[in-house]
DNA sequence: GACATATTTAGATACTTGTATAAATATCTC
DNA sequence: GAGATATTTATACAAGTATCTAAATATGTC
């Protein structure tokens, strides 16, 4: 169940992708810019993105939009918490 | 810098192994008996999740004790929650 | 030191994945 | 609808990885 989400955190360009969101919305082709591989490439992450549920997409004309679903960022922080969090083992 | 930590996260089998060092501290062998794969296998997680940082080891005569490193958890919930814990964009 | 147990390391293989180029789809403007 | 821009999808390939078997290393016992 978590697993495509740690599979796409796994990744450095995809955990860049999530910082770059957490400034603000971006496009596909703003995203694309930041980052010296393919356009395609790109598409690529934001489609493993996607697919974790990591980022939620709106088209706007020509564009889409790309924006942070934080939710899950929150189901993470959660799954941190509850299995390593607490009281520690001797 | 993270690298390593979110790669060695990835694989459902190690994360697995994490939450069998919740309960308590256990040798290679006792954690390779909970998986269906080779030892051979099991050992080479567990050295992914050393290298990593996660887990600490120390031998106890003929065996190997491994236990979580609870510090490094405590940076990875730090890490979503600076960058995606706080107020989010409109 | 020889043998048994515990664990890791080495080498091989199948599978996955990150990237590239090229083609396809979608929207906008004229 | 033709052409332009934005993005994704298809295909191919190189690099990485999870697994296996076999060999190597480390410790304990005799």
């Amino acid at each position: 169940m978590h697993d495509s989400l740690f599979r796409a955190l796994a990744d450095p360009t995809r955990r860049k992708i999530l910082e770059l969101l957490t400034a603000k919305d971006l496009t596909a082709g703003e995203i694309a810019e930041q980052f010296p591989i393919a356009f395609a490439s790109v598409s690529h992450h934001l489609g493993v993105l996607k697919a974790a549920d990591l980022v939620a997409t709106e088209r706007e004309g020509q564009f889409i939009r790309y924006r942070l679903n934080t939710t899950v960022f929150q189901e993470v922080v959660r799954y941190f918490m509850t299995r390593f969090g607490g009281a520690n083992n001797a």
